[in-house]
DNA sequence: GTGGTCTAGACCACT
DNA sequence: GTGGTCTAGACCACG
């Protein structure tokens, strides 16, 4: 699992941390049971701070993404949590506002679209690292 | 023009507002050459600060979707001209971001989709308030 | 004397007057003595405040551009007033400031330079309206 | 890293507080990368708010001329890519006033690009403070 | 300790 | 009456 952090990125690292992990489980990278890097190994291997990775593995662990024992952090791939309507409905807001965005500069559904297929794409072509 | 601003929500003010002016162009609400309300007119209306209302109506400008002249703002709703690489780049990565959201949770590119039509569809039926 | 002025630019209306006015002698569409609308008609012509049209004038004396008298406001071409070390330093000033910024999106001297010449051609190029 | 700032001065803070940045850069007296006080430090450094620093920095970095990250803010000599032609437009048009108002008061090109030669000169001569 | 957001209030420039 | 600038001080998020 490769996780592929931007020092100089306005975005939180915490932030970053959590999209990452979540894109190596869409890519299928990892698989569920799969157990993560400790907090510390982690956070020396990314040269971050120990709290900023405790925090992006708590916050998964209240999405549902990982799962926390005794022993550490593992992948929760395939049983998702059933899927709040809060959940959903941030998503779609999300979605509203990007939309807004790209039409507001000219852009169609269309074209959007058309990108959201190709990201998808590239999110399903597995790539071992 | 209605603008829907929610004061316990985690996202600023300022992007609310943002995005709200923004809605109201692309719903048509509001048309090219239109005049916005003064900076302090609108923040007491809001029960907002100056300020705030100041900050979103420059970032307008930036963007291109507000013009600025000696006497207050109006909606430039007309040829946005030259999208920047940049500004395309963001608008993919924040589409990336969702959809690995998305996918994590066990929806689909289709689910994503047919809420992205919806939405669309809702921006396009015009609404006057 | 064609005098252009956009009411949607950011940059104040009496300070546009005052350009077009330098601009309307520099390309010597009008000549010394000649004298220039009155203040209202002026204001009316153009859709702006009396006031805006006589501050334009009044600084316009100040800087030795033009000449006040019982009847209304002359040009004041040739016998220019001695250049205060101030108006050169003022200048120049801006010269750097400009460059600065040009240099800093990295132009070149020369980029501008070239810029300076094909501007002067034009202000040369004698033009009636 | 030194600023020169005027408090009595009609051009307000934030914008002479940019241009110095930008002739450090130019003058070689900062590398890309360096990063810059903090918003605070240089606010009470240099006797003025810490919001006016803000602002000039926020600015700068929607210039492209510096960067943002988690940990504060850097310069970003490196390469500026798009030139918008909204960007040089703006230049030539400040070229042209400045021209304008050069003839006006009876100087040459070559006067202002004997002055250009020598500001250019001064900013490639490398001084450290 | 870093910046970001928001509020409050003052003074100035432009029309 | 419009926005622009500056100050002051508070609270929050990130690391």
């Amino acid at each position: 699992m490769y996780l592929e952090i931007e020092t100089n990125s306005a975005t939180p690292l915490y932030l970053q941390l959590m999209t990452q992990i979540k894109k190596a489980i869409v890519k299928k990278q990892v698989d569920n049971g799969d157990s993560l890097p400790s907090v510390r190994a982690l956070a020396s291997d990314l040269g971050m701070n120990m709290h900023t990775v405790n925090k992006a593995y708590n916050l998964l662990v209240e999405e549902g993404v990982l799962a926390k024992n005794q022993m550490g952090y593992t992948i929760r791939d395939n049983p998702k949590v059933d899927l709040t309507t809060e959940m959903v409905g941030a998503l779609k807001e999300r979605l509203e506002t990007l939309l807004i965005d790209a039409f507001v500069q000219g852009l169609s559904l269309e074209d959007t679209s058309k990108w959201a297929i190709e990201i998808a794409q590239q999110l399903n072509r597995k790539e071992n690292t």
